[in-house]
DNA sequence: CTATCAGATGATAAGAATTATTATATAAAC
DNA sequence: GTTTATATAATAATTCTTATCATCTGATAG
């Protein structure tokens, strides 16, 4: 994970970076690396979904497994929730996601704060494999829903 | 969830705090909230087994209910896993959670940092409705079951 | 260019975790 | 004690994820 906060994450370097390690580069995996670079947050359904269009037969499985083997080399985090299932993050920097309890929606935010917090981890000798720094709200536009129907329970 | 950080968070509490509110106090939600509150950060599942011995007929269905009834309160967290499913922290004041990639032991750490981090995002307007911070390690145990199995993968 | 082979894929079955359903039971208010 | 809205237990159903396995493919050597 470490290594992985120094990638800057397109595509091209997700490829570049199977290729350093020795693992097979498949039409499948660069699809579904593009396809995580360009949807926010996505879970494995709308990857799949997604990539309907362009790949029409990269079934659910592999998208499961490629997305559990970029995890495996810190290319992505997973996001589990207990309603909507897990999600995927391709910005592993250290970063707060701010996520709405309403709607799901992800938002990142950088944070100085955060990033020295893990580093003293480190400096204390802790062998920081992953984290997850989550804050729930109500988003803006979940807000603006809820003053427009004030009564209703939203 | 503000709400609960004032709350030091055993039974007794809770019983008053759904009561309070309006919620039906049941002997199963008595029972599952002094299991929670004596179990470490627990499964449903685990929930249920503690309490097969007092409260042999709680069901599986009933323990999620009840869960999700307090989760809802502001009660407890969920902290929902890619593997080992979804774990239930009854701690709601700001912390972090340690949690070994292996064994999937979860230890709590306070953090002044992390509770001012938090501070700021409340007030800069945001309404904080929950979070989670979580940090993934090898735990003590692990590192030393490693260090004896040198050459084998843990 | 073709053969080889480890590893990847797709389709589907299987499994685990969680939620919905429904008849029955019960807590809280009177 | 009665009433009534809500909670429960048992089980079915659903959802999400992983395993299986026959087939296919990328990389390498010849």
């Amino acid at each position: 994970m470490p290594n992985g906060w120094k990638l800057e994450l397109d595509s091209e370097k997700i490829i570049k970076f199977l290729k350093e390690r020795g693992i097979k580069v498949t039409p499948q995996r660069i699809a579904i690396a593009k396809a995580i670079t360009h949807l926010n947050h996505p879970t494995a359904e709308e990857i799949c979904k997604y990539l309907e269009k362009s790949h029409p037969y990269i079934g659910l499985a592999t998208v499961y497994r490629t997305i559990k083997l970029f995890a495996k080399q810190g290319i992505v985090r997973e996001l589990s929730f207990s309603n909507k299932g897990t999600r995927y993050d391709i910005n592993v920097k250290p970063h707060i996601n701010l996520v709405c309890v309403n709607c799901g929606q992800i938002k990142d935010i950088d944070s100085i704060e955060l990033e020295s917090l893990i580093k003293d981890f480190m400096d204390n000798g802790y062998q920081v494999i992953g984290f997850r720094f989550e804050i729930d709200i109500y988003c803006e536009s979940c807000r603006a829903r809820r003053r427009r129907h004030r009564n209703r329970v939203v």
